[in-house]
DNA sequence: GTCTTCATGAGAATGATTATCGATCACAAT
DNA sequence: ATTGTGATCGATAATCATTCTCATGAAGAC
């Protein structure tokens, strides 16, 4: 058996995970890090991004990348696999839940005789109070 | 009107479009600067990375955001909108076009108030002959 | 309280991507 | 063929997110 590491409950890991229980919407290491901080929680951002990345690795918090690369985290409320409608504008995001994407994937994988395949998919639109205000 | 500046054809650009052409795969602009100078054609990173995104814009090629958060470009056959079927192991690519997942996304877009939904699909797996050399 | 081990964080290191900016080159017009 | 002009190139510096280092601090077990 592989032997995992002993996990332990610290004032820093608690505070990210707090903070994402409020954010609804997606939020980078960056963001977070400097957030706290400004909230008054003395955190490093080297805790910031370790913490994220062994939540995300536990299914704990979600990850997708922002358009210009960075790994942005969500505390999502769905706890199985879903995935993600994201207003490009407030950041927004509805979970989605989509059985028909998750047997098109495993056809398509089948007949291209493919093993072992996942997949990333994430919408990205204007929600209705943005689109609203957006000039045509 | 938005004046598109004039584009020029230079030995730099050629090099890199049929680059690509005869690599089945994605590659990122690291890689094709390094095997494209391994080949004797001198060029700048600069003008790799100033290249592939112009082309990409353009949409002569389609780009894809490796595990690490790398760029990662590729001609493809197919000119209108598709999606892709990667082998996490060798590279190898295959073009898909999912008329059902069209439809859903936008039947989730309507549903949820977004407009302008683009959405982002990509399936990773283990092809074929990369499956068969896997230990069980 | 003591001890063992994991966790923290300041700062350095890494590495992809972008910005600079003078030298070159493509190409249309002469 | 020559020339003019603006696009393009490229060596290198600058940015910036992310990772690494490692000495110090804290959790949890007994
Ligand atoms: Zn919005
Ligand atoms: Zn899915
Ligand atoms: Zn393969
Ligand atoms: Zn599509």
């Amino acid at each position: 058996m592989t032997e995992q590491p002993q996990r332990r409950t610290t004032r820093q890991r608690t505070a990210i995970r707090e903070f994402l229980s409020g954010a609804g919407d997606f939020r980078t290491a960056q963001q977070i890090h400097e957030q706290l901080r400004a909230g008054g929680d003395p955190i490093g951002l080297a805790t910031v991004y370790r913490t994220l990345q062994t939540m995300a690795e536990a299914g704990d918090v979600d990850m997708v990348r922002t358009a210009d690369g960075e790994s942005a985290y969500r505390r999502c409320t769905t706890s199985g696999h879903h995935h993600h409608l994201v207003c490009r504008s407030c950041g927004r995001t509805e979970e989605i839940m989509a059985k028909v994407v998750e047997a098109w994937a495993a056809t398509i994988a089948a007949e291209h005789g493919f093993t072992n395949v996942t997949h990333d998919v994430e919408l990205y639109g204007l929600c209705a109070s943005c689109g609203a205000r957006t000039v045509t």
